[in-house]
RNA sequence: GCGGCCGUAGCUCAGCGGUAGAGCUCUCGGUUGUGGUCCGAGUGGUCGCGGGUUCGAGCCCCGUCGGUCGCCCCA
């Protein structure tokens, strides 16, 4: 109580989430279930630092403005120049720089996953955030990458997000060498602003894509035809997907090796539930580097609601940092992205604030050893035990364990415990209580 | 980076020229140290900030900052 000291106001900062306990728990279940899942196929984590060198980031000629570079509040103007240093945007870019660094050290075929926060300076909207959560899965081999690979990383999203129960996500998977191959098929030169028109097939339907592409005026009405066809192709499954692009007969040597890339990814994958993957020929994630298959998870309900997953294959991964042929291939899962999103629906689990699942009373400050005793006892059978901090009244202390929706009160004077679900009220012995 | 909408209590919002409100949260109470439900009472706001119009501004005008939605791009 001072009306000296000035307040500031504590204000949210726009596009950095942060959560409650209850939510948060859930976030770490998450990370959690993550971990086992990803291990479970024998990848391996590793951490990268948050900030990169500014020419690291850059090498791969991405845009620079959604970059966050650091700098001290009070920086010599020397140091403003030299040897800067940025927030990572994405994990792929250390990833690359990290298997350049450590070549010598790492065995091959390297399955790494990593899941950290990663920044980008774009502006903040419904499901698109400053700083959030990527899973991210690559493997990375030396000069040849089997295509089982490709297909593994779907089945490992796949299987993530069947594991915490997120149901209405569907992986989209391309090869980029169709589409490569089918532009140079008939006879366009530059492929990438077509694509990136292509791609928002979903959003703005078949008719939004012709009228843009006519607009354009980088296509004529008979490319503008062909390319609808192409990118209205969906499939469940390999031979359903080469019946349906079969029809096009355009005479391509990279179409067609994308077509049997596709085919082997989709024809691995045939044993996971139908709906779980879906070729489809709109989706052009990552123009840039991407150059066999890609990936793109999107919401089978909200299909504008942007990717929740995206990720594709990469010759080359790191040429610009080590002078050796590494091709890699990884997917990125945009977890914060998809948790805001189930958050926003009410999906996520309703989780306790609190871990702890024994509250121990404490009726007097004589008590005192007595609840720490039985609270090192429960604790040392794996049961989260708090004891109540000092000797109030019995119902602050249940009101405390009532906010903390912890499940049980122990009293020591009465040697009994309370099921607070139930109200029901029993004699028990630490040594051999059990919850449930 | 460019356009539309919105800033009132901790939260969700009503009030649209004339004494600043509701619900939820929070605190206390409803005798016997036993919570949640219910009932009662109470705390809490220079109405984002600065200027202007007016007898009078939360309300109208200008500016500014912040938020939000769409576009670009992307997880």
């Amino acid at each position: 109580m001072s009306d000296k000291v000035k307040i500031i106001k504590p204000q949210p900062i726009s596009g950095f989430p942060e959560y409650l306990p209850e939510i948060r728990r859930v976030e770490q279940l998450w990370q959690d279930t993550a971990r086992r899942v990803f291990e479970r196929y024998g990848f391996c984590s590793i951490e990268t630092p948050s900030v990169e060198a500014v020419e690291v980031l850059a090498a791969k000629g991405v845009v620079d403005k959604e970059i966050y570079v650091l700098s001290r509040l009070q920086a010599d103007e020397d140091e403003k120049t030299e040897g800067r240093l940025a927030l990572h945007f994405d994990q792929t870019v250390p990833l690359a720089r990290y298997v350049a660094q450590h070549f010598n050290g790492l065995a091959f075929p390297f399955k790494r996953y990593q899941m950290q926060r990663v920044w980008r300076g774009d502006r903040p909207q419904d499901g698109r955030f400053r700083e959030f959560y990527q899973y991210d899965v690559d493997v990375i081999a030396v000069d040849n990458l089997p295509l089982h690979f490709d297909a593994e990383m779907a089945q490992v999203s796949y299987e993530l997000l069947a594991e915490l129960k997120i149901a209405g996500v569907r992986l989209h998977i391309s090869n980029r060498k169709i589409l490569q191959g089918f532009m140079a098929g008939i006879g366009v030169a530059d492929a990438a602003p077509i694509v990136r028109i292509m791609d928002k097939l979903d959003k703005i339907g078949a008719k939004g894509v012709q009228e843009t592409l006519q607009k354009s005026g980088l296509v004529n009405d008979s490319q503008i035809e062909k390319c609808l066809t192409l990118a209205e192709i969906q499939a469940a499954d390999a031979g359903e997907f080469q019946q349906k692009i079969s029809v096009l007969k355009i005479d391509n040597e990279i179409l067609s090796e994308g077509i049997s890339e596709l085919s082997f990814v989709m024809d691995y994958l045939k044993d996971l539930p139908s709906g779980a993957v879906l070729a489809d020929m709109s989706i052009a994630r990552g123009l840039d580097y991407y150059t066999g298959t890609v990936y793109e998870g999107r919401l089978i309900n909200d299909p504008g609601f942007g990717s929740v997953i995206a990720g594709g294959r990469y010759d080359d991964l790191a040429s610009s940092y080590i002078n050796k042929n590494l091709p890699g291939v990884g997917i990125s899962l945009g977890m914060t992205r998809l948790f805001s999103k189930l958050l926003k629906d009410g999906k996520l689990p309703a989780l306790a604030p609190s871990p702890t699942q024994v509250l121990v009373a404490l009726p007097n400050e004589e008590m005192r050893a007595a609840a720490q005793a039985i609270a090192q006892q429960l604790r040392a059978r794996g049961i989260n035990t708090e004891v109540y901090h000092a000797p109030q009244k019995f119902d602050r202390q249940l009101t405390y364990a009532n906010k903390k929706q912890i499940p049980f009160v122990w009293f020591p004077d009465s040697g009994q415990v309370k099921n607070m679900a139930t109200g029901e009220q029993v004699a028990a012995d630490a040594a051999s209580w059990q919850a449930y």
